[in-house]
DNA sequence: TACAACATACATTCATGTATGTTTGCTGTC
DNA sequence: GACAGCAAACATACATGAATGTATGTTGTA
């Protein structure tokens, strides 16, 4: 996968090459956690999708829990700074802003493996028990600090005389989640046989169609 | 738990003894299962939960995935069942009778920590990897079976003329399930955080309020 | 008394963590 | 600029524990 280091059994590494290292391992350890899920996944397997020995893990990592939570810590801020890049951009109507980016976000994860293979670890194939544990709070957390951006994204669009009247920001952000992560929950589980590109405008353009009414 | 079974150390047990040790199994791996994922659980905590040991379990299972099929066994059924009850009685408008249903529902989780667990279990606590993976398109199926019961009832009430001409059954059942699966899947995180009382009826109402007429 | 319904004991596997070995990049020194 | 020598960046080897599956023992019931 990431096997080709250099050339011979072992050497020592430069400065960049030990950082590429961290980071194959980083990546094996998605796929990995992703497809036997975080419990049933062994640091000689994320070892060998890298290239590397349990001894590459064990230097750069404490264990299987930290390399979990190194993986939500570089990947988390750049997924939601990437959607609330799309959001930032002036537009006359917010719902139809909405509609359009939860779009592109379902189907921009056609071509992004990786970040599927993330919102899949980290939506479905790990459950927070034992070792994983510490870190529900301090992850969970995170995800409702990136909702409360939502909430504040649609209260400013409010007083802009953007929304309707009716329109409630805090519930409407609430069911939005409810909504977006039943349908990554769905597509998530079987990515292949799930035609997004058909599912997303339709599912998405339901959700804020109507809602446009109000 | 369920530990007391009669006095000495062991006694054999009559047909119907047995039976009761095969459900306090059952029910104790519910337990563990939704507790420690069911990855993480063992043989002997689900053992100790039923006042039993691994001899016992060995004698009335396999191993611990037939444990977690023979949960969905008994849990699914009853669950759909439970469901299209409450839709076979007459109503004069669907939608409101979806509302009502989906929002008792939830409320009735709050006292049946069982079906809590179960559905804990099933929603998030496994990953259908390894050794549950034969069971994986067994259990789907199902599912798509109940799922496709919700869009008979919506055609159904659609040619009775009591659904708004521009809804569209399929879409709205396909919707209504990622949206109710996301109310769960957020309730079942932290059960005792969560205020389903005051959501549920918020977020099934916003629901079916604006997106049902479609 | 044979067998159902378990308990107990044992062998094996498998993943983890750690201890130790190995190679080279890098740093200071002369 | 050559040359130690230390330590970074791993690989390898080993010890440990935990869980599984199985084999065997036990008891009461039908």
């Amino acid at each position: 996968m990431f096997a080709v280091k250099r050339k011979g059994k072992f050497m020592k590494r430069t400065k960049e090459e030990a950082e590429k290292t961290r980071d194959d391992l980083l990546k094996s350890a998605i796929q990995v956690f992703s497809e036997k899920g975080v419990a049933r996944a062994t640091l000689d397997e994320i070892a060998k999708g890298a290239g590397v020995t349990r001894g590459a893990v064990y230097w750069h990592f404490d264990n299987k829990a930290q390399i979990f939570d190194a993986l939500h810590e570089s990947m988390h801020r750049p997924f939601v700074d990437g959607i609330f890049e799309g959001l930032e951009k002036e537009h006359p109507n917010p719902i139809e802003q909405l509609r359009e980016l939860w779009v592109k976000l379902f189907l921009d994860l056609q071509e992004d493996e990786i970040r599927r293979q993330a919102l899949t670890l980290f939506l479905r194939k790990c459950n927070y028990s034992g070792d994983l544990a510490p870190y529900k709070e301090q992850h969970r957390k995170k995800q409702e600090e990136s909702m409360q951006l939502f909430e504040d994204y649609l209260n400013k669009m409010e007083k802009a005389g953007k929304l309707s009247t009716e329109a409630n920001p805090k519930l409407l952000t609430e069911g939005m989640f409810c909504f977006m992560k039943g349908i990554l929950f769905e597509y998530l589980d079987e990515p292949e046989k799930y035609n997004i590109q058909k599912k997303a405008p339709e599912l998405v353009g339901f959700f804020f169609n109507c809602l446009g009414q109000r």
